[in-house]
DNA sequence: ACTTGTATTATAGTATTACTATACTTGCAG
DNA sequence: CTGCAAGTATAGTAATACTATAATACAAGT
């Protein structure tokens, strides 16, 4: 019986994850990643702060990029999820577009949960760290082992819905990889780099919204 | 008297790089960032491709990092001058965008040199290891020392061609934002994502200069 | 009750990384 | 011919990213 509604890759992981042990080696790798960025994430400071030993992490997961790995494909199932599932209710495909946009954008219900994650911590971890994930040298044999395929797929299900607003575009998928792509990086420039987007102002997720929900409108409306 | 047309800020080096080692140090560096990763770069192994000490390198550059920095200012340097320069003979702004976007997706004339480096190299490095400038923890203290401008000036750049094409667009600086970003991450995807993207399929920047040029165009009929 | 296996821990050790320190040499500039 | 900057040689350190081995604990199956 899976303990979760959607489970990223079992090759990331050397051993279940349904444990005490594994559930508290996720919850707080989390948190801790995100404190101190990738690059001073060790499994030894994790032990420490769990109680536990560096051996013990290394028996759950053979290095910190497949930590982050678990991550990502753990986020991006999640929201691919969430989309697909309030997009349920909507006839209209602009519509679901835009519930869409909204939802890359991380406007989504209070409480909401991704698995045992709060989607937030998530949101953030794959903010700051998430290119981390593929931009390296063993990208093609990681791509070989599927890894980046939930990110794909939501990618590919966005790319549907512009598709349906607009049949004759051309380059449906390369629009849709720009709104995912654009939900990130322009929320790391309002916080961190202000000068690149007038959404620094008000450093608020709607408005950036409201920026690729235009900016799709104007793709889609045309020819 | 300046070796270089547009030098990178000074502080980023520990010293003078116009003298034999400074050359040598940035044009292998170069070489060997671009061949096995910013991960696997070492000053230890820069030196020993260049006969010479670690030690020497660390004379120069405090640490890898800078060094990456050193060639993202150089390439945003030489990109936004080449704008610029190109842009002086078009008096339609709609055409000094579509000549900024070829730029920024690597249409330049053969045998462009920036500074001293090949821009196509330079470029790679870029798309490959350029976000790692600013993705780690100490982004803020890097950005209050303006390690960024020379980016932010050509995102900033496009944004006033954009605001001249559609003067009452709201989100100028955003949209630049997104041409620039999306040049780099989608001929990443092309070549190692390929679903992410209908450009995998030739491969070729002019394509993807095409997709950038209509989104822009898009963009900035409307209103 | 006894065995087997799995999970965790303890302990140790290695190669590499990312530096820092010190002192020596060499060449050239004043 | 003296001084100073550039480069080299050598050494050393703390941390990282693991791997190996063996001991313990506990739970399930026979």
């Amino acid at each position: 019986m899976p303990r979760y509604l959607i489970d990223p890759d079992p090759g990331l992981a050397l051993r279940d994850l349904s444990s005490a042990m594994g559930t508290r080696i996720l919850s707080e790798g989390l948190a801790l990643m995100n404190e101190i960025g990738l690059e001073a994430f060790t499994f030894k400071k994790l032990a420490e702060r769990m109680g536990s030993t560096e051996v013990t992490v290394y028996h759950y997961f053979a290095n910190k990029q497949r930590l982050l790995q678990y991550y990502f494909q753990v986020y991006w199932l999640w929201l691919a999820t969430h989309c697909k599932q309030e997009g349920r209710n909507l006839a209209d495909p602009l519509e679901r577009l835009q519930g869409d946009i909204k939802a890359i954008c991380g406007i989504w219900p209070e409480n909401a949960r991704a698995n045992r994650f709060d989607p937030d911590d998530l949101r953030a971890l794959v903010i700051n760290e998430g290119s981390k994930s593929f931009l390296h040298k063993n990208v093609d044999s990681d791509n070989e082992l599927k890894l980046f395929k939930p990110y794909k797929d939501l990618c590919a299900h966005i790319a549907g819905e512009v598709k349906a607003c607009s049949p004759r575009a051309k380059h449906a998928r390369s629009f849709a990889t720009t709104l995912v792509e654009m939900a990130h990086s322009l929320e790391f420039a309002m916080h961190h780099l202000p000068a690149l987007t007038e959404l620094s102002e008000k450093k608020d997720r709607k408005q950036l919204a409201a920026y690729l929900i235009d900016l799709a409108n104007r793709y889609v409306a045309q020819k």
